[in-house]
RNA sequence: GGGCGGAUAGCUCAGUUGGUUAGAGCGCCUGCCUUACAAGCAGGAUGUCGGGGGUUCGAGUCCCUCUCUGCCCACCA
């Protein structure tokens, strides 16, 4: 029997069944349309994985990404959309290099020992053996990705496009090459971009030198100008001192020189308005090949530069004795030669910023060295527009959380040109050759074998790889043809670009999300529209929307990190909990603006949801087989995209569509928001505390399965329990895959509709709406089953005991209790419904604006117990009526405020003096206060 | 230095254009193994909405200010 399903669910005996055949089916491959279907008007979803890198290990974080990317395409392609999520990994050029790197260490060998070719060769060989890592991850988290268009970065198919993007730039005068202060990374031994550097806070020295002043004859006139550094070391490159023009401490050194310690050349003082005299000593050495701002004072100043440091940060030849050091080792010997020779003046501690590599964490040196660089402002200048909205309002490019589109612009506005260039070997090499004749630059499309310039066949490639942002940047066009977009093959693109969305944490915003709408706007530009018009900006945008999320943190708000030791591992709590239970977690957690705390308390609780709606599909089935037995079957007929009750059905089964359809209205709208958070938490309401606490209680009245029942009504019941249950399986199947698929099966018996619940509609309440009288009629019954068994309990009445009640009820009361008499019995374990006038003295009640009720039981009330209870409710009800009556009595509120405003708050200050007066009644009917025995002494 | 968030129950968080007595989950207390579910059921307790001021008939919500806290950008040696 295929309904005999385990009394606890398992998520770790279905998981990996499902997870393996939704890849295996390809249910999720999105082929390239034919060119009618692709302009068909179909309307698509097309969205890109942030490509993980390939050395990566699913964490946190990318469960969050992905999470919110399934729930999002299952949902658009249950909606009917052409839906297509596409996948792939990134070639990740320093953190492979370094991954292989530290495998040959530990093999004895190196990158250098192997030499370039043999080193990428190994690189690829790492990358075919675990980069797949990271994607079997995701196979296994249920990722409803098209695999059949997985790509790497560095596929033959996407290095084209990257050198057809880089030739392009240099074409247009966009790309150059020159001597400039880059960033450096001493242990990587490449420039890195200003991006991958990441400051922390320091506490370090500011030591003060003292500069011996030159006389007008070259001599020394005993007189010093003292300078401040955090960086003492570099002074070995020092070509000049620089203090402000106007300060007047100094202007008698103006035109002076002076004599620059250890190294003992004579160097110039300049004047420069950058410095600032408030600051150290108001005199600044200039250091041009090691600082950015003394490159630009140099530049000002035609100073020359002195390059004193290797690409591993060790003094070279242009540090005299102190060449060979590392950059501490000589930093530590300079101070102290500098206080041998008495021209140490002073160290102070000083706080101050250093930068390091974002990838190995090494203190980075900025360096003069030649570059390749990319003039960055005409593709801002786009990838401005494309944010701002144009003369009508409208953006190309919406940010949600919309603050995001601020921290964009204002980094796009104030943009600097982006050094391009890694001295790598993993990664797309610059396709530039050198001329050993003429020394000028050949950049070509294909391998040139002889210089453009000259002739000469004395050409070798630029030895530099790609920054690896470069080629990321470029997928949402490449992905989908670029730059070979032929009349023939052009679908891809003309259907799925510009994608529809982009799910991304906002950590990669400028590294990634700003270069793709740089470059994705440049480069599709000259792609025509299908029609051949022009394509505008608002075409050319790699996407419509970004959707930012927060950053998963560990339960105590901390960042994960490995060092830390609070790293959660997807994985691991996966095959704890679930992964559905993980994913609802997030989801449920993912509300705007604020990080995830991810607390495994949640994901405990949502493991009950799912082993909740488990255990409701066992009551179902086990109806049905029951029915079954008697000859009665599911009508499958009466399954919908979201069912209908008729308007005879019985009280629960329309209101249990009615809210269903409630749910449906309200998750579709939340989910067009990005609100999963809210999405999730009305599907949990929905399921746990209407399906289950309400409605399969109430519908147990009508499974009767005995000998003269009424088989019809039977029937009836047991097709609106499943059909509801059916719906809401779709309604939750993009948050919980696995647990829906299997329960979806299983509703079908083995011959499902379709291959995959994923493959079926998403409920759309399409104006069927509330239910009002439903709903009213239910509100009532629930107020009356609740009060009932909160007064069993407070007079002590065994759960197991039924008992009568009287009920004195208003008609809308009488009218809903009167025909549903058996639901109330059975809810709140009532023997016999009285309605009467008035309750009989000595019974305890509860009243509220519709009724008062009280349980008929022998035990007498316990009187104290009460008389506390009506206090109580009597404070609050007096203060409620205070407050209503005083804003009642406000003649600006009358004025001023809404009808409906009023008109509410004038009916609820009548049910709160209507809830007072009761109140003050039952308590003034209660036997006197006496002291207990006992309590008097 | 510039910018952007956050502060609501013991914990983690919702709270729409200002509108009737501020919600959820977890945790806590009490009673139940009630034939789908103890990963459960039923009932219950819990808030100066960070402080102060202002606008308004009305403020958790809008404005000003202060405190604490997180992040991003810039990088004065």
């Amino acid at each position: 029997m295929p309904h005999d399903l385990p009394k606890a669910y398992d998520p770790t005996a279905i998981e990996d069944h499902w997870a393996e055949y939704w890849v295996r089916e390809n249910l999720f491959v999105q082929p390239t349309p034919s060119q009618e279907q692709g302009l068909n008007g179909q309307p698509q979803f097309s969205i890109l994985l942030p490509p993980p890198n390939v050395t990566g290990r699913l964490h946190m974080g990318h469960m969050l990404n992905q999470t919110e990317m399934d729930i999002l395409t299952r949902w658009q392609r249950m909606s009917g959309k052409r839906a297509l999520w596409l996948p792939g990994t990134d070639h990740a050029g320093i953190a492979t290099q370094m991954m292989v790197e530290r495998q040959l260490t530990a093999e004895g060998s190196s990158r250098e020992a192997l030499g370039r070719e043999k080193f990428v060769e190994r690189v690829w060989e790492w990358k075919r053996h675990y980069g797949g890592a990271i994607l079997e991850q995701m196979k296994r988290l249920g990722a409803s990705v098209d695999w059949s268009r997985e790509y790497f970065t560095m596929d033959e198919r996407l290095s084209v496009a990257v050198r057809e993007a880089f030739v392009k730039l240099h074409e247009q005068g966009l790309v150059y090459r020159g001597a400039y202060i880059v960033n450096w990374c001493p242990r990587c031994q490449t420039a890195i971009s200003d991006l991958e550097v990441v400051y922390d806070e320091h506490k370090g020295h500011l030591w003060e030198i003292r500069y011996p002043v030159h006389g007008d004859d070259g001599r020394e006139t005993g007189e010093y100008l003292t300078i401040a550094t955090t960086r003492p070391e570099t002074m070995l490159g020092d070509v000049a001192v620089a203090i402000h023009p106007d300060d007047q401490r100094y202007t008698h050194l103006h035109g002076k020189k002076l004599r620059l310690p250890l190294v003992n050349r004579e160097i110039p003082i300049v004047l420069d308005d950058y410095v600032s005299r408030d600051f150290g000593t108001g005199a600044v050495k200039v250091t041009p090949a090691h600082d950015p701002n003394d490159f630009a004072i140099g530049e000002r100043h035609n100073l020359p530069s002195i390059n004193v440091m290797d690409a591993t940060a060790h003094i070279n030849e242009n540090g005299g004795p102190y060449a060979g050091l590392d950059r501490y080792a000589a930093r530590k010997k300079i101070v102290e030669d500098l206080e041998a020779q008495g021209l140490l003046a002073g160290v102070k501690d000083h706080v101050h910023n250093v930068g390091h590599c974002d990838r190995c964490k090494t203190v980075v040196e900025p360096r003069l060295s030649t570059q390749w660089f990319i003039k960055i402002q005409p593709l801002a200048d786009k990838a401005i527009a494309a944010v701002k909205p144009d003369a009508h309002g409208n953006k190309a490019i919406r940010f949600v959380p919309e603050m995001y589109e601020k921290t964009y612009l204002n980094w796009m506005e104030n943009i600097h040109d982006w050094c391009i260039s890694r001295q790598l070997w993993w990664g797309h090499r610059i396709p530039a050759w050198h001329c050993a004749t003429c020394h000028k630059i050949t950049v070509a499309r294909q391998d040139p074998d002889k210089c453009e310039h000259c002739g000469s066949a004395e050409i070798t490639q630029e030895t530099d790889v790609l920054d690896t942002w470069f080629s990321s940047g470029l997928l949402p066009v490449s992905v989908f043809g670029w730059p070979n977009i032929t009349p023939e093959t052009r679908s891809d693109f003309d259907t799925f670009y510009p994608t529809s969305l982009l799910v991304t944490g906002f950590d990669i915003l400028f590294f990634w999300v700003a270069r793709m709408i740089m470059l994705g706007c440049w480069f599709s530009a000259d792609v025509p529209m299908p029609d051949g018009s022009p394509r505008p900006l608002s075409e050319s945008v790699p996407f419509r929307e970004v959707y930012i999320h927060a950053l998963v943190r560990d339960a105590n708000r901390e960042k994960m990190s490995k060092t830390k030791g609070n790293v959660i591992d997807p994985i691991e709590i996966v095959s704890q909990y679930g992964t559905d239970a993980v994913r609802f977690t997030l989801a449920s957690m993912a509300s705007p603006g604020t990080d995830i705390a991810f607390n495994v308390a949640r994901t405990e609780g949502y493991r009950a949801f799912a082993n909740k709606i488990w255990n409701a599909a066992r009551f179902l089935f086990m109806n049905v087989d029951r029915a079954a037995e008697t000859g009665i079957e599911v009508d499958r007929s009466a399954f919908a995209t979201t069912p209908v009750a008729s308007s005879d059905a019985p009280l629960e089964a329309r209101w249990i569509v009615s809210e269903l359809h409630e749910t449906t209205a309200r998750v579709n709208e939340a989910l067009e928001n990005y609100r999963f958070d809210e999405a999730a938490s009305h599907i949990y309401q929905f399921f746990w505390g209407s399906f289950c606490d309400w409605y399969l209680e109430s519908v147990k009245l009508r499974l009767d399965f005995s000998e003269g029942a009424d088989t019809s009504a039977t029937k009836q019941a047991l097709t609106t329990l499943v059909a509801v249950f059916e719906a809401a399986l779709r309604l939750l199947s993009p948050f919980m895959p696995f647990l829906t698929e299997e329960l979806w099966h299983a509703v079908y018996d083995g011959n499902p509709p379709a291959r995959s619940i994923a493959l079926t509609r998403f409920p759309h309440d399409r104006g069927a709406g509330t239910d009002r009288d439903a709903a009213d009629q239910m509100a009532l019954l629930q107020s009356l089953i609740v009060e009932v068994r909160g007064l069993r309990k407070e007079i002590g009445v065994e759960e197991k005991a039924a008992t009568p009640i009287e009920l004195r009820a208003d008609a809308p009361t009488h009218r809903a209790t009167g025909n549903n008499a058996a639901l109330v019995e059975r809810l709140a374990r009532v023997s016999e419904i009285r309605f009467v006038d008035s309750i009989s003295a000595g019974l305890s009640k509860h009243h509220t604006a519709n009724f008062d009720v009280a349980v008929v039981f022998e035990r007498t009330m316990d009187a104290a117990a009460e008389r506390e209870r009506l206090t109580k409710d009597i404070v609050k009800y007096e203060k409620g009526l205070a407050a209503a009556e005083r804003q009642l009595g406000n003649e600006g509120f009358l004025a001023k405020a809404p009808a409906h405003i009023v008109e509410g708050l004038k009916k609820q200050e009548a049910e709160t003096r209507l809830l007072l007066e009761k109140a003050q009644a039952a308590l003034a009917a209660l036997p006197p206060e006496h002291q207990e025995p006992g309590t008097d002494h």
